[in-house]
DNA sequence: ACCGTAGGACTTGTTCAACAATCCCACAAG
DNA sequence: CTTGTGGGATTGTTGAACAAGTCCTACGGT
């Protein structure tokens, strides 16, 4: 086995320098919208209004639409439009079993020391953000955690798919009054995660993190159905 | 916990009748021609030539082509074209090391019984195969067996994430010479893993299962290198 | 009051033609 | 052998147009 010959790829560390097409740059826009709860939930993208609002035109717009409906941001509904999706109990149930079966396993079998200093780099940012009282932060911060757990797993596939089911899960973020003191409790939490994980004891950290988000889906379900139960 | 009331729905199964739009018609069928391997890795698609080929426009043909990026069976190299996803090693230990932590996970903390019926329909359908020497079909039955053990975990979302998956692997698989021979050795080892798993033996069946994608990965690795190395 | 229904306004689905931006290749110059 | 430099082909993006479908409303029958 030759080692192979140096690519400019491997040279620049693989990063790839492509300016966005306009269609991806307007997903983006769109995106962080949506996850940031400006665009709520259920809310009907029209086309014409967006397209004339963004200044592209109607097949761009359509495009970047195909790449956020891919992504299970929005919900396209033939001849109707597309809409901003409503997650509903059901699907939070869903993506917290996702969620339980990979972070745990992942923890449970570390296999990546990048996920374990992610992990690490995000607990210091939560504290630090705490101290601050800047709360949006401490959730970034604990999303930024819990991604950091994927990673343990060493699959890039596996960590984009998480990343996606958080984006969801912003979706019913949005729905819970006092958001902050949805993650404001499990600073500590992650902290000791993170402690037990270094000391390569697998099975308490995973042990603790499945109570972590048996908690965490219980308050959100609970928001979700909200004020209709 | 009390019984959720029926909802459209649930009464209809989930099925949703929604004629499918024109660019997810051409996506199905260029999804089609990709996993057959009839458009072979690295293939370029045209914009012009597939659409008169197709006969729909150019803009239909770009939608369909984001939906096919968002599943990474196609490229997209900006000015340059789209492209058939071409899988390296890399890839192929990445798709594995997603496989193992969550089949693995799933067989090992059964949640839904759905899954293992799903699991003895496919070692039904690959024997049954195997007896008519239909190996195109035991290759079939062995990726449904697979992904009725990742629905052993209860998780939509996960199963769509593995089909998804699956799909990228037969971009890979496409390279292996005799694909049948790939398959045939696992149809007694799924049934074995059913078995056990039917027994409530999940560590023993778990255990198997991992053996059986390390044998996997490492035929469709040496595949992938092939000639090269 | 309660359907059905027939319009009509509006939105989405899809195509087409055009132009701008970029890449690729062949060829010439150093 | 490397480095410009066209020019041709492909992709990126737009605007207008029409077909197809949905939603709303008013009308008529019962």
């Amino acid at each position: 086995m030759v080692a192979p010959p140096p690519t400019s790829a491997t040279i620049l560390g693989g990063v790839q320098l492509q300016r966005p097409t306009t269609a991806q740059r307007v997903a983006e826009l769109l995106r962080e919208r949506i996850v940031q709860g400006e665009l709520s939930s259920g809310t009907q993208c029209a086309e014409l209004q967006l397209s004339t609002a963004l200044g592209v035109s109607r097949n761009t717009l359509r495009e970047a639409f195909q790449i956020l409906v891919g992504e299970h941001l929005l919900v396209h509904e033939p001849h109707r439009g597309v809409f901003v999706r409503r997650l509903d109990v059901d699907d939070v149930r869903d993506i917290y079993t996702f969620r339980r079966l990979v972070e745990c396993a992942a923890l449970a079998h570390p296999a990546s020391a990048r996920g374990l200093a992610e992990m690490r780099a995000a607990v210091a940012q939560g504290m630090d953000a705490a101290a601050r009282e800047a709360w949006h932060e401490v959730g970034t911060a604990d999303v930024r955690f819990h991604v950091g757990v994927t990673a343990v797993a060493g699959s890039e596939r596996l960590d984009q798919a998480m990343r996606g089911l958080f984006a969801e899960l912003r979706l019913a973020f949005a729905l819970v009054p006092d958001a902050h003191e949805l993650h404001r409790p499990f600073l500590d939490l992650n902290a000791e995660i993170l402690e037990l994980a270094e000391r390569g004891q697998a099975d308490r950290a995973s042990l603790l993190l499945r109570r972590y988000l048996d908690d965490a889906e219980a308050r959100i379900v609970a928001a979700v159905q909200g004020p209709s139960s």
